[in-house]
DNA sequence: AGCACGCCGACT
DNA sequence: GTCGGCGTGCTC
């Protein structure tokens, strides 16, 4: 039998089907090792036939006992091929855990102990002054035990004399590691409101479906609803949270209502428990896959329903290499499946909601939060004014009493500071000079606890400079707010309230987000101070007041997406306030007041807020109204690295000519034109999104034509943080 | 990935 | 003359 296999080497040369030669039965989707060339490799069986034209190598034998890789996630394989520009072993490896490679992650397997004989039969068996063999028998008429346990117990010489005189009986059998092992949150079974009913009823009576929903409307009672059909049916589910959302706490109210038949996939498992999670999916034995981004690819089959809470977020798509769209892959599973998709979000993106506008995807709504408690009461402060009436601070004359009264009130109070990832720099009062890195050109970030400045970028140090290198000024200063400066004004406004500080620096080590946020949930600190990451998904019954410190920072962001998140990124933020009982008061600090993001923003104008930056978008022509293509040219020589651009760009340009649905090429420098002593250019295509499905593998050839002699390309469509 | 092939500069 | 530099190509 000859066997199509992809091998496990990730680069484009081998990116192909190799075919393979044995005369053992392996089913499709086996994991099997290889030779190639002067090695032998992993791969992965994708299909049979009885012929080939090409000289084949044996294959030497089968890595698994199960089957890895299921017939839809081979069709996946391909498809991500050929419309999404993924190398076929890129996919199957997202498919798998990654430590099954190298056999590096094994199933655990235990000695477990039974009675062998009858009771009474063994008690007569065993010498009279032997009482730890008694208890041993007498431990296993409640059952079985592991040989471990017993020991610890018993002390292993009586086990084991029980075992030489075969009384009782030794097997080995799996055990599995389970994440946070028994952790359940419980929640009595809540029956829908009409609202919720009615939205659960677009659901099942559409393929894609948009629940958009205000925040605290209760879309996790629909999804919980609709994944307890698909059980019910016989069908398994997938349920997506952004990578933040994704709590021990979301786990243990799933677990509360489906039991052992919840899975979880993310990053924080340990290989081992990832490893069984994935199996216990595999092999049926869990019908529930939750878990971030890469929960995507989960090996269930039957797939009945699939939801993407928080459909808006970013971390849905996926930055580095293999660039990927969370959404486009739920569509692939729901389409082969036949499954229902739900796209769930407060603030959906505009390119979900032109769908569901157009008629595309159905449309349902949860308007109003579930106990009918308003949605906070949200101002906007002009910080110009605030300059004008002589006020310097960071925090405005309103804010300030409003965080009074709160403090006073014995309330929690969160002050979000916008930054997307800027932490200070420095600059010269003088003459305006800011160090830069010598490898990069980007701006250096001072560092207070080891007082250096460091390259976001490389990671290069450099020691902090005494005196300005370009007019020998010895003044200089640090720019925008931080985190830390934050918590210093704090502390000295009130010096007896704990004041809690989360950001990128604080939460480096293991755990250390979890427990800020369990030490501000215990109420023991007063005040949480933090960046993107305490915006998302918590729920604090006890804060009334929310902060948004240099609001507008984000508008100013070089992506056509600015307003877009700027407006999730306050709603959101507003979202955590109020959730109670007590109601919630949101102070939004911003130098630009009068930008119409704030407007509707204020007001929880979702469809407002889209019909203008639909607008805006439609007229400049950028997405949901077009794609956006970007071919990242890089090198470490500069010629080398322009050549390759130019060449691409001219590539571009012929295709232009062909199809008038590529209706604009443009090549720059990349906006950081050297990152660790690699030059960057760029090529950017906008074509109309009817003509993605043609046009775009012409792109992708492209820019696959120039990628060599030392130069790499790579091409993002719609990118976000370009750099 | 890993290795052979092959075409130019520096050397015992 | 040869040794070896690494750019290029191939692996079922």
């Amino acid at each position: 039998m000859i066997y199509e296999v992809i091998v496990d080497i990730s680069n484009s040369e081998v990116d192909k089907v190799f075919d393979y030669s044995s005369s053992e039965d392996y089913p499709v989707g086996t994991r099997v090792k290889v030779p190639f060339g002067k090695i032998t490799t992993e791969g992965f069986i994708i299909g049979k036939k009885d012929s080939t034209s090409v000289k084949t190598r044996d294959i030497i034998g089968r890595q698994d006992d199960f089957v890895a890789i299921t017939p839809e996630m081979i069709d996946l394989v391909r498809f991500m091929k050929e419309h999404k520009n993924l190398r076929l072993i890129d996919t199957i490896r997202l498919c798998i855990p990654s430590k099954l490679r190298g056999n590096n992650v094994r199933e655990l397997k235990k000695n477990f102990i039974t009675a062998e004989a009858d009771f009474e039969i063994a008690v007569s068996a065993i010498k009279k002054n032997a009482p730890k063999q008694l208890a041993v028998l007498e431990r296993l008429q409640e059952g079985g035990e592991y040989e471990s346990v017993l020991n610890a117990r018993f002390g292993s010489s009586a086990v084991k004399a029980l075992l030489d005189k075969g009384l009782i009986k030794k097997s080995s059998v799996v055990v599995r590691r389970t994440p946070y092992e028994g952790f359940v949150i419980d929640k009595k079974a809540v029956t829908l409101t009409e609202e919720q009913q009615k939205a659960k009823e677009v659901i099942d009576h559409n393929d894609v479906t948009l629940l958009h929903g205000v925040t605290g409307s209760g879309k996790t009672e629909v999804y919980m609803s609709l994944i307890s059909d698909a059980l019910s049916e016989g069908k398994t589910a997938i349920m997506l949270v952004p990578e933040i959302n994704l709590t021990p706490q979301m786990l243990g109210v799933f677990r509360s209502r489906f039991g052992e038949k919840v899975a979880i996939l993310h990053s924080g498992l340990s290989d081992g428990e990832r490893f069984d999670e994935w199996l216990r999916l595999l092999s049926g034995e869990a019908k529930v896959a939750l878990g971030a981004r890469s929960a995507i690819f989960a090996p269930c089959e039957n797939v009945g329903v699939i939801i993407m809470d928080e459909e808006h977020d970013n971390s849905y798509v996926s930055e580095s290499n293999p660039r990927y769209f969370t959404h486009d892959v739920a569509e692939f599973r729901r389409k082969y499946n036949n499954a229902k998709l739900v796209l769930g979000s407060a603030t959906p993106s505009l390119e979900s909601y032109k769908k569901a506008s157009d008629g595309v995807y159905a449309l349902a709504e949860l308007p109003h939060r579930v106990h009918s408690n308003p949605l906070p009461d949200m101002e906007i402060v002009d910080m110009r004014k605030e300059i004008r009436a002589g006020n310097n601070s960071m925090f405005s004359r309103l804010f300030l009493s409003e965080l009074d009264k709160c403090i006073e009130e014995g309330n929690q109070a969160m002050i979000f500071i916008n930054r997307r990832g800027f932490a200070s720099f420095v600059r010269c009062k003088v003459c305006g000079y800011i160090p830069k890195c010598s490898d990069c050109e980007v701006s250096l970030t001072y560092h207070k606890e080891d007082d250096r400045l460091k390259c976001h970028y490389c990671g290069k140090q450099y020691h902090t400079l005494s005196e300005c290198p370009n007019c020998g000024n010895k003044h200089l200063n640090l720019g925008r707010i931080g985190t830390e400066t934050v918590v210093e004004e704090l502390n000295k406004l009130y010096p007896d309230v704990l004041v809690l500080r989360m950001d990128n620096d604080t939460t480096a080590a293991k755990n250390a987000a979890a427990d800020i946020l369990a030490t501000f949930r215990e109420k023991k600190a007063q005040i949480l101070v933090g960046t993107q990451m305490i915006v998302k998904g918590h729920d604090f019954s006890d804060v009334t007041l929310v902060g948004v410190l240099d609001a507008d920072l984000s508008l100013y962001y070089s992506d056509y997406r600015s307003n877009e998140t700027t407006f999730q990124l306050i709603t959101q933020v507003a979202g955590r306030a109020g959730r109670d009982q007590k109601p919630g008061k949101v102070v939004i600090q911003t130098y630009n007041p009068h930008h119409y993001v704030f407007g509707f923003a204020s007001k929880y104008d979702y469809k407002g807020f889209y019909k203008k930056e639909s607008n805006v978008r439609e007229t400049t022509s950028f997405p949901p109204y077009s794609k956006i293509v970007r071919v990242l040219v890089k090198s470490e020589n500069e010629e080398k690295a322009l050549t390759a651009a130019r060449l691409c760009y001219n590539g571009m340009r012929e295709i232009k000519g062909k199809y008038p649905g590529l209706f604009r090429v443009q090549a720059m420098r990349a906006p950081i034109t050297k990152i660790s002593n690699e030059y960057r250019f760029q090529v950017v295509v906008w074509l109309k999104v009817e003509d993605e499905e043609e046009v775009l593998p012409l792109l992708y050839q492209t820019a696959d034509s120039v990628n060599k002699r030392g130069v790499v390309t790579f091409v993002e469509v719609n990118p976000t943080q370009m750099r």
